[in-house]
DNA sequence: GCCGAATGTTGACGTTGTAAACATCTAATT
DNA sequence: AATTAGATGTTTACAACGTCAACATTCGGC
C-alpha cells in the first residue's frame, strides 16, 4: 500500500542509518555503549528485532558504522579548527589539539564506541579503518607543515603525530571517562590549551636533546 | 568431609581470588574484556554459575576487583622503575613514564579492565578508586620533585601529573588496541622515549611560553 | 503484469546475568 | 563434644539477549 506514513509502512525506507541514528542515541542516553542492545535499537526504531540483520552481518557491524560516522565528524571539526590560522602552522597545530578534546568532550558516548567498543585494523570494516586514518592524517599534516617551515624538528611526521595523538586522546579518554576533574568548560580548554602548548615546546627543533 | 582435594571440597577455599585469576585470564585468552561471562568463569573455577555471587554483587564488581589488583601492579612498576635513578628526578619522571607504557603492553588486557570496562569514580568501588589515585600519586610525587628542584616549571603538579598521564595513557591504549604500529618492543620502547622526553623538555621551566 | 531480489516479520534456540530457595560446611558458644 | 547461626555453594527459574531459519511483503526491471 501506499500509505505516506513511514510508520505503517512494511518497508522503512532508510531503515540503515536510522539504526545508526537510533543506536547513537541510545549509547548517548545511557552511559554505556556494551550494554547497548540490538533488540532495543530496533524497537526504537519500530521495527522488528531480527530487521536489522538485513543491514548489518551483527551487533558489532553496527557499532562500527556509528564509529565511522564519528570519525568523518571529527576530521570535519579538525580541520575547520585550522581554518582561521593557515598563516599559523604551530597554532594550528595547537587548535586541532584542542578541537579533538573538545569533540570528545561533547560527543563522549560517541568517542567511546570510536575508541573502545572494537578493536581497530579488523578488516572487516575497510571504511572505519579508511576513516580513522582519514583523520589522522589531518593530524600528519599539520605537523607536516610545521616541519616545512622549521617549526618542529625533522623528522617522520607520523611518529610525532602519534605522540601528538597519544596526548589529546590520552586526556580525550581521561576527561570522558571521568578520571580527570571535569569541571566546566572553561577548565577543560584551559588544560587542553596547556597540555598542547606543552608538548609544542617539547616538539620543538631548537631543542638540544633527541 | 576433610577430603584435601580442593577440586572436590564442597567449599573452595579462595574462591575470591581464584574467581579474579581466572577471569584475568580469560579476559586475556580472548582479546575482549566485554564478551566476559561470570557463568564462564565460574565453570572454569569448577564451581555453579551462582557461586560467584556470595563474593561479588555482580558481574561488574568482578572486574571492579581486577580492575584494583591492576592499579596495584602498576603502582608497583612505577615505583620500581623510579628507584634506580633517585639522583635524577628528570630521568624518574621519564623512566615511569615509559614503565607504564611497557606495564600496559604486557598486560593490555588487564589494563582495557582498569580504564575501559567501567567508569570511574564509582563510589561502589571505594578500594578501586584508591588503587587508581595511589598510581596517580606515583606520577605527582615525581613532578612535585623535579619542581622543588627548580627542573620543572612550578604549578599545581597534579596538573601537571594530568597532562603527563594524558600522554602515557593515550600511548597506552592506542598501542594496545593497535591503533598504533606495534612491531617489536624496541620500537615502543623509543616511541615511549621520545614523547617521555618531549613532554618533559615542554615542561621545562625555561621556556617562554605557559 | 511477472518475478527475482531486497527488505521486514515471526518463531526458535542457546547463552547470559541474576534472584530465590535450598543444601552444606565452618566456627563459636555452650 | 553437640548445637547452631552464619558463611558458602548448588539448583532451579526467568527474562533478555544475539543470532539463525523459515516465511511474508514489497520493489524494480523485464
Amino acid at each position: 500500500m501506499g500509505a505516506t506514513d513511514p510508520e505503517t509502512r512494511y518497508h522503512h525506507g532508510d531503515l540503515r542509518q536510522s539504526l545508526i541514528d537510533a543506536a547513537l542515541k541510545l549509547i548517548a542516553e545511557k552511559q554505556d555503549a556494551k550494554t547497548l542492545s540490538l533488540r532495543e535499537v530496533a524497537r526504537r526504531v519500530g521495527v522488528s528485532h531480527a530487521a536489522p540483520y538485513r543491514h548489518f552481518a551483527d551487533k558489532e557491524a553496527l557499532l562500527a558504522a556509528v564509529a565511522e560516522e564519528g570519525f568523518h565528524i571529527l576530521t570535519r571539526h579538525l580541520q575547520e579548527s585550522m581554518k582561521p590560522l593557515e598563516d599559523d602552522p604551530l597554532g594550528q597545530l595547537q587548535a586541532s589539539g584542542v578541537a579533538y578534546v573538545k569533540f570528545a568532550i561533547a560527543h563522549p558516548s560517541h568517542y567511546r564506541v570510536m575508541f573502545s567498543a572494537l578493536q581497530p585494523n579488523n578488516p572487516n570494516y575497510p571504511a572505519l579503518n579508511a576513516a580513522g586514518d582519514e583523520a589522522f592524517a589531518v593530524m600528519v599534516g599539520a605537523i607536516a607543515h610545521t616541519q616545512t617551515l622549521g617549526l618542529v624538528k625533522p623528522g617522520d611526521p607520523r611518529q610525532l603525530a602519534r605522540i601528538t595523538w597519544s596526548l589529546v586522546h590520552g586526556l580525550a579518554m581521561l576527561l570522558i571517562e571521568g578520571q580527570l576533574p571535569l569541571t566546566d568548560s572553561e577548565v577543560v580548554t584551559t588544560l587542553a590549551q596547556q597540555a598542547a602548548a606543552a608538548l609544542v615546546y617539547g616538539l620543538r627543533q631548537d631543542i638540544q636533546g633527541n
